[in-house]
Parts: structure tokens; C-alpha cells; sequence
DNA sequence: TTTCCTACTGCAATTAAGTTGCATTAAACA
DNA sequence: TGTTTAATGCAACTTAATTGCAGTAGGAAA
């Protein structure tokens, strides 16, 4: 958990995550900055802010990073949790979901973590 | 669903995925045959594998890609059924699981699919 | 306010996973 | 055995992410 210095650029970035529940892909947010600072800078600050468990990240189904406000482990009321992300495969957008997913106990294997990524359709694009 | 024809390199890769049930990501499939094929042969290879619906594959924490017997939307008896796929995190053996996830109905959501990745420890990495 | 420390940034170069184009090879089948 | 075309190897390329380093700017302390 390393000290954060509010640098401009953290603010903006800090700013876009506060603007909605979205998790954002790294890519959209290098491009979206792509002119107040450098990628590396964007991929560094990220790092921090997750590291601060300000962010948390997931990897999304093409294998990019996504990051979303909160830590990972703890659910909106900030109690100890797992919860799954949603991919709308029509817009693209996508967000944590408040609910819980159920572990059944497996024999032989001690579950630690789980990430959970789920496809489909987003209100705005059921058809 | 395209032909495949029997080459010597698929017939290697299939026995490779013919000893064990686990899933095996596509740079340690490169680095074992880095003698006997190319890299993009062996991309392309799980690709119409994958096409064919006798490998599946998903992505893993790192945003590596990783295959393992069988289709992804049935279980080992066929029948239709999402798995979770298994990690470990001392040994990096990876594997699919034979139990079936509940996902809750979700308001203002359609989900059409999911991953699901558990990070752990397999039964010989247990201390 | 000014000074000082060092966290932070930008830039260029690099790494690593995965893809593409194309000439050549070898399955499969009549 | 010859013909067709799927499949391969190789080189070049794309894209996400990382690293090294010199220079910049938070922010604490004087
Ligand atoms: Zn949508
Ligand atoms: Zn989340
Ligand atoms: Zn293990
Ligand atoms: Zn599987």
C-alpha cells in the first residue's frame, strides 16, 4: 500500500473512474488521455491506485485489463466478497455486479479467489 | 466447423492433450514443440481444434490463453453445462471442473455465457 | 515562502503474445 | 500416381504491457 501523491493526472483519472460504476479497459483510457499523458504513466497509475485498493482490476475475455472503483475483495457496503463482472458483447461496456456466486466445495482443491466473468446483454441492448 | 486433416503436428498436439485432463496454456504448448513446429502452426492449430469443438479454451488471470479437452459448452458427458476452470497458484497446473455454477437472475441483465476461473491450491501443492 | 527530497512523469526502447502474407509442402482422395 | 488444396514455416508485423533513465513537480519541513 504505497503513498499516492494527488498529481493532475491521478486527479483526472480518479475523476473518470467517479463519473460511473463502469470498469474501463486500459486501452480506452490510454486513448481517452492520450493527450494530458503517456501510456506508461496511465498503465503506472492504475498500478497504484489498485495497489491502494482504490481500484480493482479484472481480465476480460480478449485478455485486456480492466479496472473499476472499490477493492476487489469487498462488495459496495465494504464487506469481504467476491463479486462477478458483466460484458455486454454488444456495446462493450461493462461493470461489477452486486451479487454473489456460490463456490460449491470441490474435493482435492482449496479455493482461494475465483474470478467471474459474465457475457450477455446489458439492459440498454436487449433487443 | 472446418476439416482437419491429420498432420503430423496436430497428431503431436493431440497426444499431448491425450495424457492429462489439464489445461494447458499456448506458450508452454510453443516452448514443448519449439523443436517440432512453429509457433504459429501451433496457434493455428488449436484454433480449428477449437473450431472443431475438440479443444475449448479461456483465458487465464495473466491474460494467457489456455486449452483443455473437449467443448466448452458441454460437460464431460456431453450434455450442455458452463465449468469452472481451476488454477493453481503454487504449481501453475490448470484444470477444468466438473461442477456447474448457479448464477443468479440479475435485473436488467441477459447473461448468454460465463467464465468462471478459481485460483487455489490443487491437492498436491496442499502444505 | 523557499528549500529539499523523492515520488512521479514522459519518452524511447524493449518484451511478449498473438497475427498476417506468402511461397512451399504434404494430406487425402480419385 | 497425380491433382487439389489444407496446412506449414518463416519473416514481418501488430498490439498490450514493461523498463530505464533523465527531468519534473508534489508536499513536508524549515
Ligand atoms: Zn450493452
Ligand atoms: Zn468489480
Ligand atoms: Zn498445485
Ligand atoms: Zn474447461
Amino acid at each position: 500500500m504505497s503513498i499516492i501523491r494527488k498529481t493532475k493526472t491521478v486527479k483526472l483519472l480518479l475523476k473518470e473512474f467517479n463519473k460511473s460504476n463502469e470498469a474501463i479497459s486500459v486501452i480506452e483510457l490510454i486513448d481517452k488521455f492520450n493527450k494530458k499523458m503517456d501510456k506508461t504513466t496511465v498503465y503506472r497509475i492504475l498500478d497504484r491506485l489498485e495497489d491502494s485498493r482504490i481500484l480493482h482490476s479484472f481480465v476480460d475475455q480478449d485478455g485486456l485489463k480492466r479496472y473499476a472503483k472499490g477493492a476487489s475483495n469487498t462488495d459496495f457496503n465494504n464487506e469481504p466478497e467476491i463479486h462477478p463482472h458483466f460484458l455486454c458483447e454488444d456495446c462493450g461496456t461493462s461493470s461489477c455486479l452486486p451479487v454473489t456466486i456460490q463456490i460449491p466445495d470441490i474435493p482435492n482443491y482449496t479455493i482461494k479467489s475465483a474470478e467471474h466473468l459474465l457475457i450477455g446483454r446489458c439492459k440498454d441492448c436487449v433487443s
